[in-house]
RNA sequence: GACCCGUUCGUCUAUCGGUUAGGACUCCAGAUUUUCAUUCUGGCAAGAAGGGUUCGACUCCCUUACGGGUCGCCA
């Protein structure tokens, strides 16, 4: 029997974080069994479904690399996939329901009558769990019907999971306390449970439930800020998974071969976005340099900044440099264009070493005289320069650095020199000389 | 409130009865780079508390505390 599991998101807002990685480990989960990986909109709430969030919800799934294998714009032989679509369906198993004799009418609703006895469940993460249905406080009749005759979240979801021959449910540790309730529900309707694996939460850094507005909660904002999808899916599929090595970053590939449930933890994680720059900074170092150019032009161009024949070059002297795709455009803004700011502390720190500041017009001369330009040879007459007023040329680096790019950190020197080329650089030398 | 799940460095985690409790992010220091950063090396930092069980407990059991989840004609 092969392997299908799901991910059943409502179109009622953005995908978050957490609904990714519940996505991520039902898709890594298939995958990694060679099974199959189903997409299914639960757009039961008319009320509260939009459009906007259906795409959301596509697009961030897409972004991630996370495709399914049925689904809407995929088709299979278990549709339709939108729950609005499938009223026919349910309205033959709540038959069922009713001709046991599992049903009954309150206030216009259908409510399912619960067995009154223990239930236990086999969770794949959390183990064995009982809950007690005999205490009816505690679990009162659900409604599975509403009076104005449309389905209720535990009805189509069961169904569904029932049609679709789901499985593995792997969902979040909300719905923990759902499970019992499905449990009945498919005895009754006499159908084969799948198996269950609830994921620990996602927490904010300061353990409260990560929601809207939290950074990182949205995963449309991951690709404008910068991240790479495989970085995404790496960080996340880390809170709350281990790998059982020290190695901690990953392809989607090296993901798929290593996934199982039994390394899903038990505790929810909180979500450190400093972390999650770091694994992207880390993907981002092993992309080749033309990869890199590309997947950061956008963010240049968006910057407003001059793509010159030398784009590559200069993108290449920042690259391991930048945690997100998104800094690169502060980080090369002084190699594209003459205008950039300077950082009052760079500037204060340079100015601290008044020998220094003293030759910097001596060393715009130097560079003048050059007549065959490069790094080398602008680093040849700085140290004579500094030399010859009995100063150490390491001293004049920073001042030029702060000179040339107006900040103290950057790309290596020679990569500015080089880039700029003689007259920018004679030139902004004379100007932080002047200022 | 009731019912569930959970609790190892600040954070993500390893350990599955015997370890100097390991790795990573962050932070700090040193080395290297005639410059900042990178890189490299080193360092700071943890078993919620109290009882058991055991020759021995972070690992097993109980209690308490704390955190999270669920108790809808939302999903």
């Amino acid at each position: 029997m092969s392997i299908r599991t799901r991910f059943a998101p409502s179109p009622t807002g953005y995908l978050h974080v957490g609904g990714a990685r519940t996505a991520l480990f039902s898709w890594l989960f298939a995958r990694n069994h060679g099974g199959a990986f189903i997409l299914r909109v639960e757009d039961t709430d008319e009320a509260r479904n939009t459009e906007e969030a259906r795409q959301a919800i596509f697009d961030g799934m897409s972004w991630l690399g996370l495709d399914w294998d049925e689904g809407p714009d995929k088709g299979g032989n278990f549709g339709p996939y939108f729950q609005s679509e499938r009223r026919d369906i349910y309205d033959k198993w709540f038959e069922k329901l009713a001709a046991a004799d599992r049903v009954y009418q309150d206030a216009g609703a259908w409510r399912f009558r619960f067995e009154r006895k223990p239930v236990t469940m086999n969770d794949l993460v959390c183990g064995e769990v009982t809950i007690d249905y005999r205490d009816e406080s505690n679990t009162p009749d659900m409604v599975v019907k509403r009076s104005d005759g449309s389905y209720v979240f535990h009805f189509v979801n069961v169904v569904d999971d029932l049609e679709m021959e789901i499985t593995h449910v792997i969902r979040g540790e909300d719905h923990l306390m759902n499970t019992p309730k499905h449990l009945q529900l498919i005895e009754a309707l006499s159908g084969t449970a799948p198996q269950y694996a609830h994921i620990p939460l996602i927490l904010n850094p300061d353990g409260s439930k990560m929601s809207k507005r939290d950074a990182g909660a949205a995963v449309g904002d991951y690709p404008r800020q910068g991240f790479l999808p495989g970085a995404v899916v790496n960080f996340i599929s880390l809170l709350g998974w281990n790998p059982k090595t020290d190695e901690e970053i990953f392809t989607m590939d090296e993901l798929v071969g290593r996934f199982s449930l039994e390394n899903v933890n038990r505790a929810p994680a909180r979500f450190d976005f400093e972390k999650c720059k770091w694994v992207n900074q880390q993907h981002l170092m092993k992309l080749g340099i033309e990869d890199f150019a590309v997947a950061a032009k956008p963010f240049v161009q968006d910057a407003n900044l001059p793509i010159s024949e030398n784009y590559t070059a200069v993108i290449a002297a920042v690259k391991e440099k930048v945690r997100t795709l998104g800094e690169v455009p502060a980080a090369v803004d002084f190699l594209m264009q003459d205008e950039f700011s300077y950082d009052d502390e760079a500037v204060a720190k340079a100015r601290g070493n008044a020998a220094a500041n003293g030759l910097l017009v001596e060393l715009a001369c130097g560079f003048d005289a050059i007549t065959d330009w490069s790094a080398d040879a602008a680093k040849a007459v700085l140290s004579e320069v500094a030399k010859a007023a009995g100063a150490k040329p390491g001293q004049l680096m920073f001042p030029l650095r702060v000179a040339l790019s107006g900040r103290g950190h950057g790309p290596d020197l020679s990569d500015i020199l080089n880039l700029l080329g003689k007259d920018r650089c004679a030139r902004r030398v004379r100007r932080f000389a002047g200022m």
